[in-house]
DNA sequence: GCCGCGACTGGATATATTTACAGCATGGAA
DNA sequence: TTCCATGCTGTAAATATATCCAGTCGCGGC
């Protein structure tokens, strides 16, 4: 994907954070508005050159046609106070692999009605977690983890990761050399090893909690 | 939620659908088209019935205002006499002294705003686990466990059970012949065995979900 | 039978939304 | 200097959408 200029990034921000709040992507009006131009064709030329740069993908004539085209190079949490309407829960917006990693689509399934304050670090949104591979620590298949978007992760800490078309939650160590390993929770599972050099490793966020329906 | 008939459901599992393939809900005509409707009304109508019914929210004026709730089943409950004070959120326990009912205004810690739709069955207070009897299962030293107030357990249901002086979370199996044995799911636990002739032995609750704050 | 509810058809209308066209300004590259 | 990408304002037209109104049909309860 083509870089995107600061003011391109925002915009997909923008689209990124709409569809958490309300469920669908904005409209060009509405990007225009939170952006502050005065035209919605300000917003058209920059979908356009999202389109073009491969970070989104329009569909024609279609209202609210815009899809976020998977990996975002930058971890985009420049201006996570575009999430803090509240009003409504925490959007559940995907599913992640924790184990054989596996394709993670972004998009809003449903929302679950959790306060700011019931995890210490109040998260931005949920994911549903799929496979075993942290089960160690009491993450288990189907849970909804909470995540916090976050531009870094010290040693120790859980996190999201995307390793490519994948998205996990692992255990993140990082050595002296530089090396990075996500560590599975879960004996059966082996560890990711990382060269952050070659391969493509982007934080999508820290996990802040857990939160499990018993049937 | 109130129950949803058939066509209704397959109004709703389109929405998800579109939700899943586009990035964005449906219009009404383009439910109508999917299910078969010559007129985009007959999709305005069962939103309408979704959205009273509780299945979906509906923006007003916006197109392809359509948000997905949440879909964990149940309706909330009525009689949740346990829930006494202000819709404030669920009390959470801490110790409970021996033959002290376990909801006394005394023992409550603070409080936890999660919304009834938040588990498949809503809890009526949280516990705050002791332990690590119950790791097996991700129910962690620590974790809030989300528990409602019942009279009766099934076989290999996780309950919140009081025996004399001690409260404890366990998977409840009871024999032909009446043997009571509380299962511990961490294989450093030995299971308990109860006799109810003997034994006293009393049912707090069920175990109905189980919230975690990673720090 | 009468009524409410679930499930529709058909048509009309007010908005919402996309998109094209015409410009303007800036800054870097050829 | 000219060309081109970025980043805008403003207006207008073409569509896309939501929503209202007026009916129809069948079914189960009162």
């Amino acid at each position: 994907m083509e870089k995107l200029t600061p003011k391109q990034q925002r915009v997909y921000d923008f689209i990124r954070d709409t569809l958490i709040d309300t469920g669908a992507p904005p409209t060009r009006a509405e990007i225009a508005q939170a952006l502050g131009f005065a035209s919605a064709n300000a917003a058209q030329a920059h979908l356009r050159t999202l389109a073009r740069k491969g970070a989104i993908e329009l569909g024609s004539r279609r209202s609210r046609g815009i899809r976020l085209v998977n990996n975002s190079g930058e971890p985009a949490s420049v201006d996570t106070a575009a999430n803090d309407d509240t009003d409504d829960g925490l959007a559940v917006i995907g599913r992640v692999a924790a184990g054989e990693p596996i394709l993670a689509v972004e998009h809003i399934e449903r929302r679950v009605r959790i306060a700011d304050d019931v995890f210490a670090t109040p998260a931005d949104y949920l994911l549903t977690v799929r496979g075993d591979s942290m089960t160690g620590v009491g993450i288990l298949d189907g849970d909804l983890l909470g995540v916090k978007t976050a531009s870094e992760v010290h040693n120790g800490q859980i996190g999201v990761f995307r390793l490519g078309e994948d998205v996990t939650v692992k255990r993140f160590f990082k050595s002296d050399t530089g090396a990075v390993r996500l560590q599975a929770e879960n004996p059966a599972h082996a560890d990711i090893q990382v060269d952050p050099e070659q391969d493509e490793l982007v934080l999508e966020g820290l996990a802040v909690g857990v939160v499990r329906s018993i049937h």
